[in-house]
DNA sequence: TCAATGAATGAAACCGGTATCATAAACAGT
DNA sequence: ACTGTTTATGATACCGGTTTCATTCATTGA
């Protein structure tokens, strides 16, 4: 049923039930017929054909890289909550950290389909910038910061900072790291940063031997554990970028039978609920993903609201949360 | 830039220019300077503006409870992976467990804005199977079984049995089981009566001092843990409908010293990855979340393709994945 | 009493596309 | 040379809405 048949079986003209939707002026008889004829038909107009016209979607894009990732799910959660609130559905693009899809997503979002776009990426590019700044609409990133860009983040160094000092203030003096790729600015750079600038302010020299960089799993947290403790100097406390490498260098600490935290202590970032109940509790920095995705997604809607204010950037702090894997008693 | 202006700077006729994006007859020359003409300017046509002509949106509603659960996730991957092959996107809605949201997101896309719909539900009512008989688009349901509609679900009751008759095989005789809300007849009932057909298949009568029902988390795990061992009966194997379920319930019997799997053995469903690195492996089932979601996507565009096709439902298998949780040697 | 104001109304133009249609040109068959 | 078929083309109606516009009608103020 198209809108000049709803209007022939309200009573009424094309006009008054395109007003009755956009709150024109509408006498109230006109109002009720409507509202009858709505009941009766079930009567809903197009989404298509009114965006035709004003331009709108009241959809939201959300680019992500997996989805199958906690702390990814959390942001995403957050983005939801808070456009759901507003009106606005959600696109999802799930470009399997394939860098081709990022772009083509973003390509595709670029003139048509959306009015807003939320980026959670890992990696940002040149090829990101010009796509990005080309964008005819809003866009907030969310995790990473960019220059000229929207941005919602975490302070990744100061959270890599805190948990690498929680060690070594318990007497660590031979810290190993296992971190992510350095090209990741947040959760590789960033949080590498912080823990060499923890050592430094501890006295220590960061020890290139004893610092690994992993994928973001477990396995690949296991290997470089594994790599470490093959090496000469054997490693006091090992700052993992995730918990998820965190969970990994666990797992081959207790096969090799050295204890935490007695022999070695580990620290990891992003407080995943997985932490809770491995093999030994494990200590780390909460962020505030949900947080993150909820800012985002205001973000985004202020920009909506006055196109073209000026870029903002929004940096979340951090808890950190210590559990048995830190808990040695002396200084 | 509309497709007059285009079709002007082009050269050609506004019907050269849909054509070009329709596959009529077009010559190579045309084709040519259109080709060069988007080259130039970036033209791309309006999505509303066609959908408004030919009814389709190439967009999927995906309607799930929450987002951050590993099943869910990994449900929805495989989802975006087969609809991204063959160029639909995803309308994600989350209903964060609302009944409400979850009616009101059907009512939502009942007429409008998407091809087809994918519902990943916990519990369905009689208001389901009304809103869902009206939807005007192909709905496919996944996770669940429901009849007269078009399901992808799991053999949940046989993953229960399984994981169950495991545990009774290596001797134990008083088994005990935390279970789900019975209302969600998937993880909740199925899950229980393949507990119970297993325990009665191996002579044994279920007790009800020795069963609960937990919420879908570990709090809630170990809370009925610590109700069941606080009983006069005490259990030398639990079974737990969720691997979540069952993490809680393997902190609590930690905390008490009690051994796992020499007193008690536990065994859960769903193999999350969590399992893998808890203070005890956790041995469970594993479903193919991953397939489900590919399987209900290819589902819903073959009822996109023929229209009114008969309703299928496809029932996956499951792999019994056994770890330290019920390792015992003894028969 | 009469002009000025503002609410209410429907016809028609318009949004940015697609589909239909009549027509032209090119080619083959006889 | 004449007809029939295929390819190619642009004007135009149409999809289902919104917005503009001129017009009517009821108030209001002077």
């Amino acid at each position: 049923m198209n809108i000049s048949e709803f209007a022939k079986e309200a009573g009424v003209s094309v006009s008054a039930v395109s007003r009755y939707f956009n709150d024109g002026y509408l006498s109230e008889d006109k109002r009720a017929q409507i509202e009858a004829a709505i009941e009766r038909t079930g009567y809903e107009p197009s989404r298509s054909a009114r965006t035709v016209q004003n331009k709108v979607t009241k959809l939201v894009g959300v680019i992500l890289p997996k989805l199958s990732s906690e702390s990814i799910s959390r942001v995403t959660e957050g983005i939801s909550r808070v456009l759901g609130q507003h009106g606005f559905e959600l696109l999802l693009v799930n470009t399997a950290n394939d860098y081709n899809r990022e772009i083509s997503s973003l390509e595709l979002l670029r003139h048509n389909r959306v009015d807003g776009v939320i980026l959670l990426a890992s990696v940002f590019t040149e090829l990101h910038r010009t796509l990005l700044s080309k964008m005819r609409v809003p866009v907030v990133i969310v995790g990473q910061q960019f220059k000229g860009f929207n941005c919602v983040c975490h302070n990744d160094l100061g959270a890599a900072y805190a948990m690498t000092s929680l060690m070594l203030e318990k007497g660590a003096k031979t810290p190993a790291f296992i971190g992510a790729d350095p090209e990741d600015k947040a959760a590789g750079l960033d949080r590498r940063k912080g823990f060499e600038k923890a050592l430094l302010d501890h006295g220590l020299t960061p020890d290139p031997r004893l610092m690994e960089v992993a994928k973001f799993n477990m396995d690949s947290g296991y290997e470089k554990a594994k790599q470490i403790f093959s090496g000469r100097v054997r490693p006091d406390c090992i700052f993992c970028a995730t918990d998820n490498i965190a969970a990994g260098a666990m797992l081959y600490c207790h096969e090799q039978g050295i204890r935490i935290p007695e022999d070695v202590m580990i620290g990891g970032v992003g407080d995943s609920r997985m932490g809770r109940v491995l093999l030994t509790p494990l200590s780390s920095v909460h962020l505030h993903y949900g947080t993150a995705g909820e800012e985002g997604a205001k973000m985004l809607l202020s920009q909506l609201r006055e196109r073209g204010s000026v870029h903002r950037v929004l940096q979340l702090e951090f808890d950190v949360i210590e559990r048995e894997s830190t808990m040695r008693t002396k200084k």
